[in-house]
DNA sequence: CAGTGGTCTAGACCACTTC
DNA sequence: AAGTGGTCTAGACCACTGC
């Protein structure tokens, strides 16, 4: 009976889904066209993160597929971190809430390669305007404002991570630094649960660089210690980017480990 | 015709499996156990590098099994690299060799994002022993002997990495200075196609440093420019450690690119 | 045209979670 | 016990490749 409101929901969904047909979607595997519908009430927020999503059953009759037909599209969202299941009990809308991916954005890891628990402070939280740099990457102007964020993660009660963070102020207008120093969490888990807004997957480019002035005084380094760069757009649905990141790592004790495959 | 052999090895692999049940095989899912068979006959190089493996139902039927439960096994070492897949003509043991897999271990981009072709120098290829750090990766000891290789790759002509990589001895013996000068292609490539030798992931360790002398000579850089430090071991199948290399990227024109799903 | 991977179905049964 | 995801089948048909 609630999926009674589901059904309801998405029929809405696949009717402006119609109204958009652009001839792509025909002829697309019927697979693909369900991964498109349940993306779409994905990004449109319809399911909060953590909750359920109806059966497979349920979902393959609205539809009118197969089961089969579901579990595909199913499998590769869940390839794609934006689902998850629970064997038994459902299928959920993936969080970064959970412990599962409290380092999947978060690559350094000790000497032995384990991760772990990082102290965060809260250096700074302002409105104002970005560097070129930054506004170029959100496609905005040199006139659009954004929430700043400078923060410092210690390790061992060691500083060693200076991170700038650059927001677009109409979907983080309501960010302070009062909320960002109380939040026991991951800050995706924050965006996720005070913004509605769902991090999905990033882009980061890394150099080797001389720490700026900022991150001498805070990460406690002589000028000359060479620093790990990381700059880092990261993306919701869609392809959408709705952060810049902008952080600098002390790899003496640490290091950013990678997995190729 | 040519599957009769296939099969004919093929049961021999299913008795030393069967002789080998530990137990933990047994209520494992059919696609997990055909997965093993069809890794096990990769590991042991029975198909080689892009080599057509038996068709999806040949597969099926020799397996007693479904069609579906061999793609599933399929689909997931597809996934991981190991097999590729051409609709209408066959599934492929994947291989470093192809144009797609040239930037898979090489995520050295431009400013602009892109890959670029790299012009390689080969300055040194000996036997030696090799520092702790090295001959622990490969579980070891001080007095066992590597083939040592330094590498200068350039880009637009300009020297931008310095490698030093080690090779386990047995593995590559007949490796020398010609056969590495006259190579065209990926390194991988080369271990592939003349030492039967597959490199199935890799794991590496980041850090910014300052550069050694040699870095220095070979990059053309003064002493206090800060360089990405990569430490990788590369890894064949069954998670057997094959490679480790110590990388320094010069990253002013350059960075390594990632992305986090 | 024959053979290959790719999609889809309907239905069965299993394994796990929850109440 | 009921409901969920997970596995497996047999069979159909489609889309693509290469002879």
């Amino acid at each position: 009976m609630l999926f009674l409101t589901h059904c309801a929901y998405m029929i809405i969904i696949m009717e402006t889904e119609h109204d958009n047909l652009d001839g792509s979607e025909i002829g697309l595997p019927l697979y693909e066209q369900i991964k498109q519908r349940i993306l779409t009430a994905l990004a449109q927020g319809y399911w909060r993160s953590g909750e359920v999503i109806p059966s497979e059953n349920d979902l393959a009759e609205f539809y009118q597929v197969s089961q089969g037909t579901v579990r595909k599209a199913i499998d590769d969202l869940v390839a794609q971190h934006l689902l998850i299941r629970r064997h038994g009990s459902g299928t959920f809308v993936a969080t970064h809430l959970e412990e599962q991916s409290k380092y999947r954005f978060l690559h350094l890891a000790n000497a032995q390669g384990k991760f772990e628990d990082s102290q965060n402070r809260i250096l700074l939280c302002s409105h104002q305007k970005a560097p070129a740099i930054i506004y170029q990457s959100f496609d905005l102007g040199p006139n659009d404002i954004f929430v700043h964020i400078r923060r410092l993660m210690s390790f061992k009660n060691r500083p060693v991570v200076l991170e700038e963070i650059w927001l677009p102020l109409p979907l983080f207008d309501s960010l302070n630094l009062e909320l960002l120093a109380s939040w026991k969490g991951t800050m995706y888990g924050l965006f996720e649960n005070h913004f509605a807004t769902h991090m999905v997957r990033a882009h980061e480019k890394i150099t080797a660089e001389l720490p700026n002035e900022i991150t001498i005084e805070y990460l406690e380094i002589s000028p000359s210690t060479p620093i790990l760069n990381i700059f880092r757009i990261a993306y919701t649905y869609n392809n959408r980017p709705v952060e810049v990141r902008q952080a600098q790592y002390l790899t003496m004790d640490y290091h950013y480990q990678n997995e190729l495959n």
